[in-house]
DNA sequence: ATCATTCCTGACCGAATGGTCAAGATGCTT
DNA sequence: AAGCATCTTGACCATTCGGTCAGGAATGAT
């Protein structure tokens, strides 16, 4: 009776159906693509239902609303996010831990450009779905990472540097060969980023960012 | 007669009009701000004559549609952009020029932050208008200035880094403070960014990325 | 065969969209 | 005071927007 429920599938989750698991899919990969490109309200239910070769009306029958649909691909999106470097702790080293994290998350922008993009998009229109995401559960992850990385500067093992920039810095750095694509193939003059331009860029960017805080590359001793 | 043209304004520029100017520019304060929050279709012009305090019949007639407001902003962006940087040559020192680099970037993004937004947007959304300016200028702008990096690299004033990849990350870097500002207010707690804020993270990103890449930070030799 | 549930969709709605236009207000120049 | 260019704006238009709804098609269990 709320605003923002899904009409039909009564039965929670999934039904019997394969066709709905099919729709579904089809949908959320249409809209992420429609929404990343033209943020929220450019973003038109039409253009999502052309794009996932349905009817308008049978994409509100399973999505309910725009509006839910959004926030599900955000949702989906922060599940994502949240998997990434989920257990670290003081005694690793950090430069194989920075390491990770630079890879792992150009991969997940690599993997997901639409959906980076779409969270792109949405912070830079101010959140304004997501503020409690950010002033909750994310602003909690980048707290307990830069405890550690502090930990860390403490023990010498790497600059004092503040964490928090640090942890932006790499976020930026890797959020921009998804979100800026346009700009980096059209001044590299390229059509798409290969394999082999990923590792390049992964490799450059670890290499300057452990090197810029005093991360030694690696631990030579135990 | 071509569909981009502004109707009025038959004089060319400026006209004697102080009127026409002081409107011009309350537009286009409002048209920054609402393009950058929901980008060029999700914008109205209902909201952004609302916000300049005009009838939108006025907005019309000074700017023509809003596809030439939304040119003549980035127009506008461009122009901010290619004042950066512009005079450096191989026998500048390296680090003066990349930490100036860094800090006239900050500021840029700082000054405008709208306009900053506002060109993220636009390149998020697949760049359909700036595709050209990517292609032509930013590329030249680009390289040119790869080209010096690559020069100094040789002589062994910093590490043989990708020209290209190094300029994208401080791009990246600085321009995150002001299209993700929501994101690092969110995170930190803030309410905004104080000045001294931003001097800490420009001095954080001058020192990471000089370190990182090799530039020792100052020349104490002649 | 019956029946309930799920799936599907064209027709439709009020609101908002970008843009046009005609008619008048304002102001500068002579 | 006449004349002209600039400025201002409400009324209006075709199109598109997100969303509703009624009714029919599939599907599966009994």
């Amino acid at each position: 009776m709320s605003q923002g429920d899904v009409p039909a599938n009564p039965r929670g989750e999934g039904g019997n159906g394969a066709t709905r698991e099919r729709n579904e899919r089809e949908i959320l990969a249409a809209a992420e693509r429609v929404f990343a490109a033209h943020g929220y309200r450019g973003a038109s239910l039409a253009t999502i239902a052309e794009q996932a070769g349905l009817p308008k009306s049978n994409v509100l029958y399973y999505m309910g609303s725009k509006r839910g649909l959004y926030v599900r691909l955000l949702e989906r999106m922060m599940a994502r996010w949240n998997a990434l470097l989920d257990d670290i702790s003081v005694d690793d080293d950090p430069a194989e831990v920075l390491e990770a994290f630079i890879r792992s998350k150009m991969q997940l922008s690599r993997r997901h450009p639409e959906g980076s993009r779409l969270f792109a998009a949405e912070i830079l229109g101010g959140a304004p779905f997501l503020q409690e995401y950010l002033r909750g559960d994310l602003r909690d992850w980048v707290q307990a990472r830069a405890a550690i990385f502090r930990q860390w500067a403490e023990r010498g093992l790497m600059d004092p540097v503040d964490p928090v920039w640090l942890i932006f810095l790499i976020w930026s750095a890797t959020q921009h060969y998804a979100d800026f694509e346009a700009q980096v193939l059209g001044i590299t003059d390229r059509e798409s980023l290969s394999d082999a331009d990923v590792e390049a860029i992964t490799a450059f960017l670890t290499r300057v960012i452990l090197k810029g805080c005093g991360v030694t590359s690696r631990p030579q001793g135990a």
